[in-house]
Order: structure tokens, then C-alpha cells, then sequence
DNA sequence: GACAGAATGCTAAAAAGTTAGCAATTGAAT
DNA sequence: ATTCAATTGCTAACTTTTTAGCATTCTGTC
């Protein structure tokens, strides 16, 4: 759970040359959807690459009893879609906007274009998905292991590494537990006792982080494998 | 959990060319393992390509506590070791034969060359990894939202496909449980369910599929997930 | 400052899973 | 036919999680 639920490492636009990534965003049209809007539904067929140029984006499958489960979170430079282009697969996931998102809409036929005329591209794009399918791998063995507050602490460490927060997070616990995918009480559990153990401190639709190493070093004490070595 | 922990669709020497699939197994030395025998360990630097030839593989990343988790099961034509190749990630599961099994072992260096000098082989990874990538979400939303009694279904279903003995699968109940990752009283108690609903039958080391269509009609009752048009 | 909506804290009962055993059954080897 | 190890079936106490609900606290708005 490296970074829960924010896979990938390196986005793939970070992997990217200049030249390239220009090449992309210029291909591109940009959609702008506000806070809570659906990009796109599990099952639609139009095939595209899509790239997150600001916001984030939440991907989840919905439940037959409305329940959703989180699969992931991408943020910017993340693209997603692949599936429709090289795997034919129709969307999987909903596609939600967690804030004012802005998303690159590339056409399958302008990228495949691109990816023929760009022969370097491929090896990028291995790169990025191999290390992707490597992050939830690993995110799955987190959630069949790790006790819950464990998981809690770690996503609450993801997302204030990902917002750039050292001090703490704005979320409420209705969306930690949606995106762990259990119930508020037992998130609340959880968070009580990391409260008691002064990692972490609970406030109204925030959570306090008094010191950002000791709750890293809190995760890292109680972690099951050592971490590989990175690279 | 369309193919439960055999992930991955149709395999990479599937989706090869007869010429590739030849260059591929010319360059590859064949290593043979003994059913339970160690391919190779977490945290392994040494970069290269496997091929699983005959047989299968049981990937697993070992607790603290002597725990294992089981991640996935490869079987015959399904590739490994690409994080080794396009994310210089060390290996991050132990690797480990569940019968009688024969790897194809190509270096990096070998694998390389023939990548550089076969632009179509790019397209053919991207898509192999690209469907495991969404078999394992796929996957892992089964985890964290079926009930056991169906993830254990599904297992058996899949396990009975994968050997195609549509009569029943050879198979303890403790080796279940590793497999699924919970303990051995709760697949008791599953199986105890399955087989009280009629749609299993328990032996000794062993479980009767009666019936397989039931098998298959009784999962697909109870999941909450229309299947994706299959592609 | 009062209010309304949002969010948290808490309770209690029920369901599911875990650990730690031990007894009974099975199948294979002697 | 007997023995023995593997496997299953079962129990009991314990932990975790869920569901359902309600009281309390907080915050932004009027």
C-alpha cells in the first residue's frame, strides 16, 4: 500500500520526454467536470485514452445494493482508459471526480497514431502499467493482511503526502470508510484507536497529523514485510 | 473473479504469432521444479523473463508470522517477471511450482534484443498486462465484496475449468484456505454451506462438482455484478 | 446569536472470521 | 488386517465487522 489506492509510482506523464508529452496534450481535448461528476459508467464501449491534468479522479464499481467500492485514485499525470485501446475491454469502473477535474481526452484513433508513429512509446507505457499492476498486487495483499486501523493510517499518510499536507487531511469519515471499502463505525474504531495511540488527532471533517515522521514510523513498526528496496 | 487467481484472459504465447513464440522459446532455457519447489523469492534483483511451460505457479508473498498470502496462479503460456524487465522492480512475489512444472527462462539481455528488433511484440505485452492489470481489480473488488461461501464457488468453479474436470478438483481443504487467504474453519464452514445448497459434494482430499451448470448458475444468482461484455 | 445540516460518537445485537484444540474418518503403506 | 499420517468435522472463546439507530457536537449561514 505504498500509496494506497493512488497507484502507479511515476505517473505515466512523468515518464514522458517533453516532446512526447506535448505531442499527447496536444492530440488532446480537455474536459473540465466539477466536483462529484461522472466521467464516465462501468460497461460504456467508446475507446480512448484519458489523461488527469488536474483534480483527482475516483475509481470505483457500484453494488448491486448502491454500495461502491474504491478500486482506486488517480491524481495528475495518471492517465487511465487503456484497457479500451489495447485490451478492447469497455470501461470497468465508474469514473468520478473527487474535486474540479480536468481531464485530456485523446481519441483511439488520434493515439494510435501517435503510438505507431512514436515507437518509444510502447516501452513508456509498459513501464507505467507494469508498475501499476505491481502497486495493486500489493495493495491487494494489504487489505487480505493488515488490520484495519493499519490500512486507516496508511491511506490517512497517502493522502497527506499526496495533497502536499504535512499538518493533516480534509475528509470526513464517511469517505475514509467509502474508500476502504467498510462501514463508518468500524472507521471510526479505527481511528479512535490510532487517536489513542497519538498518531493522529480527530477534528470536524479533518484529521490532524501532530507529527507527520511518527505516524510513518508508527506505519513502518507495524508493517509485516520490509519494504523492496526501491527503485 | 472471472478466472479466480488465474489471471490474465487469454496468455502472452497466446496472443504471440507462431514465428515470435518460436524466437521467444528458441532464446529460453527450460529449468524444471518439483511440485512445491521454490522458483525464486521476493526481493530477487536478477531481471529476466519466465514463461510458464508446463505445469503451474503459485505466486505468494510470506507473512511476518509465517503466514502466506497467495496472490495468483499462473498456468501454462502465461509470462512473468516484467516488472523485472520495464519497472526494474525486483521480483516481489515468491515464485513457487504447485506440480510438476517447466519454466522458460529468457535473460534480460536476450529479451531486450529481441524487443528492440520486433516492433509488434510491444502492442502483444501491453495487451497481456493490460488485461491482467484489470483481472486483478477485477479481483479484488470479489475480495472485498462477496461473501466466502461464493468466492470459495468461484474458486472451485475456476479451479475445475483451469484442469477441465468438470466432475470435481483434487484439492484439500487447508490448500483451499491458503488460497483464499482465510483459515481453514471458515472454508469448512463455506464448503458446509455449498454443499448443504446442493451445488458441491465433499470428499476426502477431494470435491464432487454434481452438477456443473448448477455450479455456474448458483454463482452467477448471486453475484451483484452483470458480467462486462465479454470482448 | 440562532438555526439547520453535516459530521461525529456511541450503543447494542447479530454476523462473520480467527485461534486452538481434539476426535473421528479416510486412504495408503506395511 | 493393522497401523499411521493426513484430512475432515466439530467445539468454544474471542475478535472484528456490520447494521441500525439515536444523541451530541460542530460550522457556516442567515
Amino acid at each position: 500500500m505504498a500509496d494506497l489506492l493512488d497507484f502507479g509510482g511515476r505517473p505515466l506523464m512523468a515518464l514522458l520526454p517533453e516532446r512526447l508529452r506535448l505531442r499527447m496534450t496536444d492530440a488532446a481535448s480537455t474536459i473540465r467536470y466539477a466536483s462529484g461528476e461522472t466521467i464516465h459508467s462501468r460497461g460504456d464501449a467508446k475507446p480512448g485514452l484519458s489523461i488527469v491534468r488536474e483534480g483527482s479522479v475516483r475509481f470505483a464499481i457500484p453494488g448491486a445494493d448502491g454500495s461502491y467500492i474504491t478500486s482506486s485514485i488517480l491524481g495528475p499525470g495518471q492517465c487511465f482508459g487503456e484497457a479500451t485501446l489495447f485490451a478492447q475491454l469497455p470501461r470497468t469502473h465508474d469514473a468520478i471526480a473527487v474535486e474540479a477535474t480536468a481531464i485530456d481526452q485523446i481519441t483511439k484513433s488520434r493515439f494510435d497514431r501517435i503510438f505507431d508513429e512514436e515507437p518509444e512509446l510502447a516501452r513508456l507505457f509498459l513501464e507505467a502499467t507494469t508498475q501499476r499492476l505491481y502497486s495493486v498486487l500489493d495493495f491487494m495483499d494489504d487489505i487480505r493482511r493488515l488490520p484495519l486501523p493499519l490500512q486507516t493510517a496508511k491511506l490517512i499518510a497517502a493522502m497527506a503526502r499526496s495533497a502536499k499536507q504535512s499538518r493533516g487531511v480534509e475528509c470526513n469519515q464517511s469517505d475514509l470508510a467509502f474508500t476502504l471499502g467498510v462501514s463508518r463505525v468500524s472507521v471510526g474504531k479505527a481511528l479512535g484507536r490510532l487517536q489513542d495511540e497519538g498518531v493522529i488527532q480527530l477534528g470536524y471533517g479533518r484529521i490532524e497529523i501532530p507529527d507527520r515522521i511518527l505516524l510513518e514510523q508508527w506505519i513502518a513498526d507495524r508493517s509485516p514485510l520490509a519494504p523492496l528496496a526501491a527503485s
